[in-house]
DNA sequence: ATAATTTGTTAATATTTTTATAAAACAAGT
DNA sequence: ACTTGTTTTATAAAAATATTAACAAATTAT
């Protein structure tokens, strides 16, 4: 199993100059895993050194196999400068995107490339069939993907629930753990790999901001509206995890006291009004109480309707099930400028399953936030649909991953 | 009047040598400001430097008068150190706490401590004669004071408001700028020194996190009950202020959509059930009902009950008081809970006038947090009552005006 | 009193930055 | 088309700076 070095106390033995190189090396290889390639005046400018001192860092990750070149760059002026990069050959990040609903097992490069991708039907249960089953799928798509197994860097799971992110454990699920080791341990002994989790939205909204539309913004919240209502957070640029990393935790918020009970013990959440699986129910119950609509069409297998089919009815412009989206897209609203005024953020990235409804969820959603907040608050605050869509999750596994991984260099 | 160095333009042209030099002054001077004293070992340590090189750079704002000896340490074992501190000597910081219904000017020396206070009646109101009258009574209480003018290094203002801390202007109250000029500049320009303004409730944070009960931790939440509800952030050991600086307004966010107008012209605000002012007004209906209270002995009077009798009363066994102070104290828990949801932080700290009422607010508080969050959240966090009081507001004053002052050396 | 421990300072060593210079690329004018 | 001047990068040598190691001074424990 591989075993996360003790940094802490090796830090501190260290002696200065070791301290500051190792601070060096990091910002170097961070510094090129954001920017794909970079100069190496560019690199002693953003990383306050001197040309020559960076020159001494990157020849040694040049010899370490961490860092190679990418030809010159053209066009400026004087002469060309040499670019370097990541060494992209035979390294490969896997992501386990894993959803109530399914899971996919995805390969990237280090560009953050899809090179091989596989859907399983396995939705996230809780209970400890869930991990093994995962644990097989898992090999079966490793070995399909013909990729040799010596050249796997890492894997990262994102997954709904709240994780702690000390140690990775998925407190909303406790029973996918086995024989008390975390998923993460688990994963990690069978593929002899370190092993990362991450909640789902915050993967995501870290793809928005390192490469989407939220990119180079100082304060971003994503929310991502499917099976469950998440937040993910970035403050001063960087991703933000609370103290045990449940920070975001919009969809237990408390929307409606005369509302249904949630699955968590409490009444009128969020979630219970604004989530997927409580959309549906809501359409079967108007559908029973003989509202006409174009989804009257699957009133003979009704518990068959799912959110793909009530969207693509309210883009044809069925006015039931835009009623519907409309109500949700309201307390959607409302909840969001709850966060909205507790973190005055920038931009709001709307992402999810039901951003194919494009218009009749972002409208209401953006008449809520004109109703609930604060002038002062609309005024520099932008709200974007996601144009990474599914990709954003899986980039944003492939940066957490690669965060950790480089900060252990 | 006083103008602060365009830095980004200086720090771009300086050269890496002095760009360094520089972020190790301001690390030394963070550290002796933060620790009150400290060695030179701890300073090597802390700022990952060797001896010899912090032994310079003390040396040379020890020259320059920043930093002065405070004798030698006792007790260890070895030799003793000499302790460097900050040079308090004829150095003032000023801090002008306002509020809706009255103004405090405190002179605080470098280590914090007050060594004037003078209390004005002079509540803050929307309109030009208020930056007047604060000026004028601002240079009453410092010539009071007999502190030489000279020894001033900079004026910290506090005041409830939204207020956009790149520029420091307060966009709640926007016609006490006079003559397009902003109050910090009027004021600025009258005694000719820096001037940082920063919302109440943030400064009292700041106070309880670098010199309370909150000492240490990450991630914590203050909230301030007084005239209104303010919400004050650190996260990651730092203040957080959002993007224009909003960040924290839990005030007006909707717990009731059938109450009351707010003034900011939204519908059952937090602020209209919660706030002293909605308190008072709550309790003189009461008492116009015919609730039998020891408050019925202001009826003829009633006009003039103030918080602070209603919390006597409630302090006194009083059950009509009990029962507003409880309401109360559930709402402003279930606005809370929203907070914790989101910021999942270490410690909440209850500030501002209603903690007189100590019980009577904080236990409906903290059942609230019970009902309305998640016991995840609920298991890592404790909530404490304010230990500094309205010190805390005039320490983070203080800590801000230093922060940002220091940072320009 | 002696050993152990920690600090402060100096000198030697190591590292980094700066400066200087050569090399490479481009633009423009003859 | 070719030379000349300008601009930028890369590298080598010189200068500056920081770190380490060594040792003396100061203090406490034994």
């Amino acid at each position: 199993m591989y075993v996360s070095p003790p940094d802490e106390e090796i830090e501190s033995k260290k002696s200065v100059v070791d301290y500051k190189k190792s601070v060096s090396r990091r910002g170097v290889l961070a510094e090129l895993y954001q920017s794909e390639v970079s100069t190496l005046a560019q690199l002693a400018k953003s990383l306050h050194s001197s040309v020559p001192s960076i020159t001494n860092i990157v020849e040694e990750l040049v010899n370490e196999k961490w860092v190679s070149t990418f030809g010159t760059a053209v066009g400026n002026h004087g002469r060309r400068p040499v670019l370097f990069g990541l060494n992209v050959q035979d390294k490969y990040v896997v992501a386990l995107d894993i959803s109530t609903h399914d899971t996919k097992v995805v390969i990237m490069n280090l560009q953050r490339e899809v090179i091989f991708r596989k859907d399983i039907k396995l939705g996230l249960e809780d209970n400890p069939r869930f991990a093994k089953a995962l644990l097989e799928f898992t090999r079966q798509a490793l070995e399909e993907s013909q990729v040799e197994a010596s050249h796997f860097v890492a894997i990262g799971i994102s997954m709904p629930g709240l994780i702690q992110f000390q140690t990775g454990t998925n407190m909303t699920y406790r029973r996918i753990n086995q024989e008390e080791k975390p998923l993460s341990t688990l994963i990690s002994e069978e593929f002899n790999l370190p092993v990362f989790v991450i909640n789902d939205t915050k993967a995501t909204v870290l793809g928005e901001h390192r490469f989407g539309l939220a990119r180079g913004k100082k304060h971003v919240l994503a929310i991502n509206i499917d099976w469950g209502v998440g937040l993910g957070i970035i403050l001063n640029g960087e991703i933000f995890q609370g103290a045990s990393g449940f920070a975001g935790e919009l969809g237990h918020i408390q929307m409606d006291p005369d509302g249904e009970l949630c699955h968590c013990g409490k009444v009128g959440c969020l979630d219970t009004i604004t989530s997927a699986r409580s959309l549906i129910r809501r359409v079967q119950r108007g559908l029973n109480e003989g509202r006409v609509s174009k989804l009257s069409a699957y009133m003979d297998h009704i518990e068959d309707i799912d959110i793909e089919m009530i969207i693509e009815a309210a883009l044809e412009g069925d006015a039931f099930a835009i009623d519907i989206l409309f109500d949700v897209g309201t307390v959607l609203g409302k909840g969001l400028s709850m966060a909205v005024h507790l973190f005055n953020p920038e931009i709001v990235i709307v992402d999810g399953i039901v951003v194919k409804a494009d218009q009749f969820i972002t409208n209401p959603i953006g008449q809520a936030i004109n109703k609930y907040c604060l002038s002062d608050f609309r005024n520099d605050l932008s709200i974007e649909i996601s144009q990474l869509g599914e990709r954003a999750k899986w980039i944003g596994i492939h940066i957490y991953v690669m965060d950790q991984l480089l900060a252990t260099i």
